[in-house]
DNA sequence: TCTACTGTCCTATTGTCATAGGACAGATTG
DNA sequence: CAATCTGTCCTATGACAATAGGACAGTAGA
């Protein structure tokens, strides 16, 4: 697992970190038990204070996505929310309506959006399957790990988004 | 179009308002050309200051949803994003992501996020077939537009959500 | 033209977030 | 036990976001 972070994002690091770990648990690029960069060595790497890694990693485990253990390290968990399954739904539907909206005011219409929710689907489950035990082909590729563009939901978007700005016209 | 702020909720005021116009705006609630409430009657209503109203209106300027003009009012705007279709493309297949990984979080599988996806894509039409000119039916259900529940993308989850945490177990 | 409305700009304050370093505590290894 | 890993807690600081009030500017209608 190679993270890295973008200092021009305007994303705090530490979200960019919990997103790269959320994004890889969802890809299979990290599996349950899979032990986690420990705290100094990838603060370090990163070129940013300990306790940032440390904040990401405390977030990681409040939504139930990491073990910690002081002394061992962190380490993947099996997938289970510690919510409930109406707060899961909840939270899930948010998430979608944003897709929906933001679908509609970037005129793609309900047909595009489905076949783009296919698509990404597929891209998240084609990584897990190719990272299942017994069916590996070359190592690199399970640090070959997929990193989101903007996960930021809210404006003013992200620096690489913005590279590609104009004014007006498709 | 009624507009609601909730002061508890962790989410800046301005971001809840221009949550609700863009909501609004993609059920059909709000149409192109319809007046927005004006600054300062709106802000005395929602006792909230009127630049913080103001921020709001100027952001969603900036995304190109509304038109303003000093000494006239805002307006919604034609749906057409300022930016380019790659642009636009990014900015969704992101959403779309972040729906596709919290799903996996969430235990929620392919099939049922498909779903899912299809309810609300649904939801919204529904809503915007209601409302095209010539086949409204009751005018009081223009007024009863839908705001979202937990737009914000990060934890801490929004405190409506919190009421309904339990520690574990479905 | 006067008044009352519209949005805009400038500046100040407040609070919180993101990041940082020092000191501490649990676990492992030799 | 000593050394050295691991994560944790406490406190401080700098930056920026969110909000606020005062003054200004464009528009419409009596």
């Amino acid at each position: 697992m190679v993270f890295h972070v973008d200092f021009k994002s305007g994303k705090p690091v530490y979200l960019q970190l919990v997103d790269q770990v959320r994004y890889a648990a969802a890809s299979g690029a990290l599996r349950p038990g899979d032990l986690l960069p420990s705290i100094r060595p990838l603060a370090e790497e990163l070129r940013v204070n300990r306790n940032t890694v440390a904040k990401a990693y405390t977030e990681l485990e409040s939504r139930g996505i990491i073990e910690t253990a002081a002394g061992k390290g962190c380490f993947l968990k099996e997938n289970d929310s510690p919510l409930n399954k109406q707060v899961r739904h909840k939270l899930l539907v948010a998430r979608i309506d944003e897709a929906v909206v933001t679908a509609y005011q970037m005129q793609v219409g309900p047909e595009v959006l489905r076949g783009l929710v296919d698509e990404r689907i597929q891209f998240f489950d084609r990584k897990k399957a190719g990272t299942q035990p017994g069916s590996e082909s070359d190592p690199q590729e399970k640090e070959q790990i997929w990193t989101p563009t903007n996960p930021s939901s809210t404006f003013p978007i992200s620096a690489d988004v913005m590279e590609n700005w104009t004014p007006s016209t498709d």
